[in-house]
RNA sequence: GCCCGGAUGGUGGAAUUGGUAGACACAAGGGACUUAAAAUCCCUGGCUCAUUGAGUGUGCGGGUUCAACUCCCGCUCCGGGUACCA
């Protein structure tokens, strides 16, 4: 018995050079069978593949192959998100050129992607910082634009002074820089917004339809982030009209405690605070108040360890009901940018309040009480935020509070003093960036015109690619004359061009639908292949972009939807998320400080990508994070070793079968039967934990006792034709079940078998009931549900029949020897229960 | 504080609808092969006591049930998200 040990270098470069020749995985629009999308979120070039891609991939590659062998025509793309600020400090530090950089990782990265044997679609693969991609986001700026839902604003930012540019709420995590982890500073700047908060309703709303298909975490944090509050907004009146405005409008959610106002707060910022303090005799104390928590950090300003101070502003308020006199004061802990800057103060029914309050020794007026409870404004320790009944409410006394909500917002309808509204915590996207390497934003500025939108037939407006990187880290562009100088689309007069540049999350945000047309230079998308392929069934990623990229991604599809760019019906992009885990080392991130990091590059070399990918999914299941460990993908390379063994050992005996294709007059023997049995039910386990479940780690296992079972059997069924035949069948489910997770040392095998089709082609196999059927079974005796033997009976064994055969076991006998039986529990073909005392 | 997860052997993890807890793998121990080792193949294994066997066991405390890792109530700890958002 010759044989070869398994050489995954050499098989594995086979294959890979096979499927890059035949193209073996483009597909295209096929109706005739039903499609499926898969996709892995694709990569930042930074020029080399980590151990969380070869997880993610590997996870989308197995589902994707599994969708393929179950009959679906899959869309199984890739490509990269190729702007962005790495490319630019990689620039300076290697002097080179970003986009030289990201060219060469690219080339680096996808050659690394091969060697990992991913059944990719290549021919639509995209690199965002090309302007045959970009042109297209320059298009959409400017639809959005014409629409209202592009706008320009000056504002108080987010920046970055690592990375000299403006961020995102959400790229602002714990006050620092999503990328670099420096302090977040504010700046006052214009910039670039897009009205993500115009879809706050519909994006809270369709989470709903996302239930099921995406992790319920991802949910819960996106409708955190978005944070809709439901209540009214209140017009209080002014004592004294200040610039010809006589009025204040506050935001509350519990419009049922109005009775209880004894202040007004107004955030430090609020615009009128200035006009209200003219003629007041401590204007100038106010004033240094004001200037002292403005100079604050808002990160420390918005601490919960802050402590909560205030000031009179010598105004009043006038109570929109009972037209009280209501003093106006300020507080450090309201928010200039949330709701109206103002917030009604009630001690009563809230904790901010009541602490305030009782600082600054402001009347506390009960409204709402526990029912059946009497509350002393003079001895309560804290406020009273639950349900309960209203007092001192005026025509409201005795009414429910949850009622009482709707009955004053009502009243304050009637009165045109408030009404009801809704408040989001989201606030509109921010998408300017002062930065080189992006998608260049298509406006001019214009000495007559103004602020001009780029002309649609002069796009894209290319990215220069002769701007010089400049040491210090700021963007070239504004220094680029032959970019920056142009010519304005409207009167013809030479203009400025914007030297800012889109956030790189934008070109995320619809980056899978262009893979649908990927190739198309007339429009973003091809109608027939956008509505045939979208949405995207299956998406696989990372938790990080929970609320950024996969927020960002909703909201855009439901804007390019109202442009028309995509179909109407399309209000998702995404139907299922799948966020997989981290891949930790020693409990921890990988990361170059600590010097733990496993270079995917280095386990191919020595163990092969079919031996990488098995451990990756074999560890834990996928949405779990993993330690690597040195020991288990030892161990992954010994059970494809063991596979191999099998195979070359009994080569000679191998018939040229498919899966599960003995049939059952093979199965002469009991051990036959027996295999032939683990085949069918591993099948069948496969099936539903690869292509359904996915749940790779459990699938996986299920081959490996098949495998088991074959080393124990294979001694047997050498002796006949029969044997042989099962014992190839099962070796043939073997190759079939385990190809979408180490697909080369599958063709491998299947093409040593005698097949002249590759594996990749084949259908699953259908398993067959008859076969996973056992004559005897066995079944677990218990008595007082506790496990006392186990006995074997017939497969059709009605319960007469098992309560005999439990009654006639020595073990049940001995346990129920000097108890009376009560009652028998039996469970058909598992289970005996005898309740006996 | 609020919202989501999670906790099972020495380790990673199974248990799909309430029905034999610990599949599969790692690490460990034993055997076979070998001059020897590696590799490979086979076997053992929750814990405690014991001879067959018994007790006990899925973070803790209760409950429902013939039967609970699984369902219900009350906690503890860990992870993630979010927070003076009115």
């Amino acid at each position: 018995m010759t044989q070869e040990r398994y050489n995954p270098q050499v098989i594995e470069k086979k294959w890979q050079a096979r499927w890059q020749e035949q193209h073996a995985f483009a597909c295209s629009h096929d109706s005739s069978k039903p499609k499926y999308y898969v996709l892995e979120m694709f990569p930042y070039p930074s020029g080399n593949i980590h151990m969380g891609h070869v997880r993610n991939y590997a996870i989308g590659d197995v589902v994707a192959r599994a969708k393929r062998m179950q009959g679906y025509n899959v869309l199984h793309p890739m490509g990269w998100d190729a702007f962005g600020l790495p490319a630019e400090n990689a620039a300076i530090k290697n002097h080179t050129h970003p986009a030289k950089w990201t060219y060469a990782n690219i080339n680096n990265m996808r050659e690394q992607l091969r060697r990992l044997g991913y059944s990719y679609d290549w021919s639509r693969e995209i690199a965002t910082c090309r302007p045959e991609y970009y042109r297209w986001e320059q298009l959409f700026f400017l639809r959005l634009l014409e629409k209202g839902l592009v706008y320009r604003k000056k504002a108080s930012q987010n920046w970055c002074p690592s990375c000299h540019t403006v961020l995102a709420n959400e790229q602002v995590i714990d006050g620092l820089c999503w990328r670099c982890d420096s302090r977040v500073v504010q700046k006052d700047l214009t910039q670039w917004f897009l009205k993500i908060t115009a879809y706050g309703d519909e994006l809270l709303q369709d989470l709903t339809r996302l239930k099921g298909g995406w992790p319920e975490r991802v949910l819960a944090m996106q409708r955190n982030w978005i944070g809709k509050s439901t209540g009214a907004s209140i017009t209080f009146g002014l004592e004294k009209k200040v610039q010809g405005v006589d009025r204040l409008e506050v935001f509350t959610t519990r419009p049922d405690t109005l009775f209880g106002v004894t202040f007004v707060t107004l955030a430090p910022e609020h615009p009128l605070v200035e006009h209200l303090l003219d003629g007041y005799e401590h204007a100038d104390e106010v004033r240094a108040f004001v200037e002292r928590i403005r100079n604050m950090d808002r990160i420390d300003r918005q601490s919960d360890t802050l402590e909560k101070e205030g000031i009179f502003t010598g105004a009043y308020a006038i109570h929109p009901l009972t037209g009280e006199r209501v003093p106006l004061w300020l507080g450090n802990f309201v928010l200039a940018d949330y709701g109206t800057g103002a917030v009604m103060g009630v001690p009563c029914g809230d904790q901010r309040d009541f602490e305030f309050a009782r600082k600054y020794d402001l009347p506390i007026r009960v409204v709402v009480e526990p029912r059946g409870e009497h509350l002393d404004p003079d001895r309560m320790t804290e406020a009273y935020t639950g349900p309960g009944v209203m007092v001192n409410s005026g025509a409201f006394d005795g009414m429910d509070n949850e009622t009482g909500k709707e009955a004053i917002t009502k009243a304050l309808e009637q009165q045109g003093r408030g009404k009801g509204t809704t408040q989001f915590r989201l606030r509109d996207w921010n998408i300017s960036r002062q930065r080189y390497w992006g998608t260049p934003i298509p406006v001019v500025y214009c000495e007559h015109c103004g602020v001009v939108p780029e002309n649609e037939n002069n796009l894209p407006v290319l990215l220069p690619l002769d701007a010089h990187v400049r040491d210090d880290g700021r963007s070239p562009l504004p220094e680029t004359e032959n970019f920056v100088a142009c010519t304005c689309p409207r009167c013809g007069q030479p203009a400025r061009r914007e030297t800012d540049t889109m956030d790189t999350f934008v070109e995320s945000s619809w980056y899978f639908a262009r893979y649908t047309s990927p190739r198309d230079d007339v429009t973003p998308f091809d109608t027939a292949a956008l509505t045939y392929w979208l949405p995207v069934d299956q998406y696989i990623g990372g938790v990080e972009h929970a609320i950024l990229h996969l927020l960002y991604a909703r909201f855009f599809t439901k804007a390019l939807r109202d442009l028309g760019f995509y179909p109407p019906a399309l209000d998702e992009p995404f139907s299922n998320l799948l966020t997989q885990g981290m891949v930790l080392k020693d409990g921890g991130k990988m990361s170059k400080s600590k010097g733990n990091i496993v270079a995917p590059s280095e386990m191919i070399e020595k163990y092969g990508a079919d031996t990488v990918r098995l451990f990756c999914l074999f560890a834990a299941p996928p949405e779990r994070d993993f330690d690597w460990s040195d020991a288990g993908i030892e161990g992954a390379s010994r059970f494809i070793g063991r596979v191999w063994r099998l195979f070359a050992e009994e080569e000679a005996h191998l018939l040229p079968l498919k899966a599960c294709q003995s049939d059952a007059q093979d199965a002469t023997t009991p051990q036959a039967r027996e295999l032939r049995r683990r085949e069918h039910l591993t099948v069948q386990k496969c099936s539903e934990d690869m292509g359904n479940r996915f749940q790779f780690n459990t699938a996986i296992a299920a081959v490996m006792e098949l495998v088991n079972a074959m080393y124990l059997a294979r001694e047997h069924l050498r002796g006949s034709d029969g044997g042989r035949r099962i014992f190839s069948s099962a070796m043939a489910s073997v190759l079939t079940l385990l190809s979408p997770v180490t697909p080369h040392v599958c063709e491998e095998l299947w093409e040593r078998l005698g097949h002249t089709t590759p594996l990749a082609a084949e259908l699953m196999p259908r398993w067959d009931a008859a076969a996973t059927a056992q004559e005897m079974l066995e079944v677990a005796l218990q008595v007082n549900g506790k496990l006392r033997g186990t006995t074997h009976v017939p497969a059709g064994a009605d319960k007469t029949a098992m309560e005999q055969a439990a009654l006639a076991d020595s073990a049940v006998q001995r346990h129920i020897a000097n108890l009376t039986v009560r009652k028998i529990v039996v469970v058909p073909g598992k289970l005996v229960n005898i309740v006996a005392n």
